[in-house]
DNA sequence: ATTAAAAATTAACACGCGTAAAATTTTATC
DNA sequence: GATAAAATTTTACGCGTGTTAATTTTTAAT
């Protein structure tokens, strides 16, 4: 540990008895030198612990190590989980990943874009807002600089894209409370601040139509990501304005569902599947807190790692510009039956 | 938007018939060059939209714009609400902020501070995971990096620290259960994940004492950051085998209180402080969660903004050189009653 | 031991911008 | 309009690394 005055690669070198583009090698690739080469500059390592500037890399460098993860809403922990998990499949392919979220404003969406343009990143991964007027931008992003989407679609943008299969989501539970009771009604945001929420609705139209039901649909008001409190406040007016076909209450979305719960406790309405219970509650995502809910959600789970695994993977084999097989893979969600429906 | 060609300042320049050290000056501070040169400067930029390269700036800079920000655990809401406001306040300073997440991992955080000084950041702000073997890192790094703390205290340790008054979360929230009802027993875990903790149970101690109360403590085990199981399973466990000395139980945080809420849901045991109610529960935090429970958490609220306003500046006075005339500040929580206590 | 191939060295330029000193021009003051 | 002060230009060097071409050294194969 004498680091005595290493400040520079050329000091570095020296003390390690190589030339500079000897050592500069091994840093953008250690097996590009003899491995006694490489050796005598681990050695060197241990002993002065010397970092390339990464400033004087990047300026030079054709291909930075950066890698950009841009989330809709971080505070939300769907969002959380999906990213931590983008974030650790970079890591595990070498990268430097900085994580963004627009905190549901698409103002923010673009400024991060901006940001992420003088990165000059090796690619970046992003779960759009999908906001309309963001659309545009993305596009042009994505045709400037390697861009993987993940968890919400976009057609013809970016390299590819990684998500749920929303529809089959929305299947998988229609079936499931059908089979087990009551057809279910539907919830949802008039304005869903998530894509997603869309898709699900078609599919839980054409699953019912499906099974020969006739669709119903409760939609709330309510703008942005506070989506617990539209639900209890929605939601309860909904349930007290009897705008419920059934007592079996799809919802659009786990956080909204948690809501949801919150306004049937409030105007004492028994949630579970018992005899005993007034009405039958479900969601979809698997929200880290739905087992928590009271009673625990019956839900269809997100494959957060499939879903990260995958986008990184598309990401990695566009800069190593290998074909990308299949550009888009929309991954099925799991069945997570608990209490509540 | 006839961007021609315009690669670097030289060109940029020409085209904005100034000198190059003149359109310098302008990008470190606009304000720093004659109106009439600025106005001239940012008539080009309409036309020519050209930014500076970061890496370049960044190389030769005293002073980066980056600040870091880190915190223990990000899909945790808590911390994630926490960061948010951080990162706010650092964007209103003029910062270009970058948040990293040690994913309750000390290991992680280790990695994260070596990667900071790469990136020889003007300041960071961090949230210390509380591990022990990671103290000696810390104050490494806080002298060497311009540093400040926040949530978690470390004795001197980096610039300042802006976070909650633990102690005062307790005694609030002890004096308010007694003046409403039965004293409280205390609920943790046995090795908390979180430093916090071990303020709170002292406080919770001495407020008891304060009263003429015996304290009465359960600790449960488990390990990492699913708070929410452990205080479910551990909290289902205590139940069962009457561990605690009264009916009125205060988490040491409030995840511990949604996981314990859930275990008294499972034990079918009516929690609130209505007559025909059998338990009364409360948390500290006020977790975005704690409104939707069943039923909903009574707490302590944290001051996010305070904290994070008062973190920023105690940085960005010392960035300014400017004195710090309170290194520490701890902000009062405040009670939030709902209808679990 | 000879020879071809691989790896390392040397020398040099490039990247894009910060910054400093001296010379020049512009602006403000009286 | 003269003078001082402020702003800008010119010139030049520095930052730490990437990268390339020509040369030398080392390794592997015969």
């Amino acid at each position: 540990m004498s680091d005595n005055k290493i400040k520079n690669m050329e000091d570095f070198a020296a003390v390690s008895g190589l030339s500079r583009p000897t050592v500069s090698k091994y840093f953008n690739d250690p097996n590009s030198v003899r491995s006694s080469t490489r050796d005598r500059i681990e050695a060197a390592l241990q002993k002065y612990d010397f970092h390339p500037n990464i400033y004087a890399m990047n300026q030079n460098r054709k291909l930075t190590n950066n890698v950009g993860i841009v989330v809709p809403y971080l505070s939300d922990p769907v969002f959380a989980e999906l990213a931590r998990k983008v974030e650790e499949n970079c890591i595990l392919a070498g990268f430097r990943p900085t994580l963004f979220s627009a905190h549901g404003q698409p103002r923010l969406e673009v400024e991060i874009l901006d940001g992420l343009r003088l990165l000059k990143p090796s690619g970046v991964l992003i779960a759009p807002l999908g906001r309309t007027p963001n659309r545009a931008v993305i596009e042009k992003f994505c045709a400037d600089v390697p861009t993987v989407l993940f968890d919400s679609f976009l057609p013809d943008t970016g390299l590819g894209f990684a998500g749920s299969n929303n529809p089959q989501f929305a299947h998988l539970i229609v079936d499931y409370l059908c089979r087990t009771g009551e057809y279910p009604s539907f919830l949802e945001m008039r304005t869903p601040a998530n894509p997603n929420a869309n898709r699900r609705r078609q599919a839980y139209i054409a699953a019912m139509e499906n099974l020969g039901f006739e669709p119903s649909i409760v939609k709330i008001d309510g703008e942005g990501w506070a989506f617990e409190e539209i639900g209890r406040s929605g939601g309860g007016k909904a349930l007290l304005e009897k705008q419920f076909a059934t007592n079996t209450i799809l919802c659009s979305n786990d956080r909204l569902a948690i809501g949801f719960l919150t306004a049937c406790y409030e105007n004492q309405i028994r949630v579970g599947r018992g005899p005993d219970c007034d009405i039958r509650v479900a969601g979809m995502d698997d929200h880290p807190f739905s087992r928590f809910t009271c009673p625990p959600l019956t839900t269809v789970a997100q494959d957060f790692e499939s879903v990260a695994k995958e986008a990184v993977s598309i990401l990695v084999a566009s800069i190593e510009g290998r074909e990308i097989s299949k550009p888009s893979t929309f991954f099925d969600g799991r069945l997570v039956m608990r209490e509540s429906a």
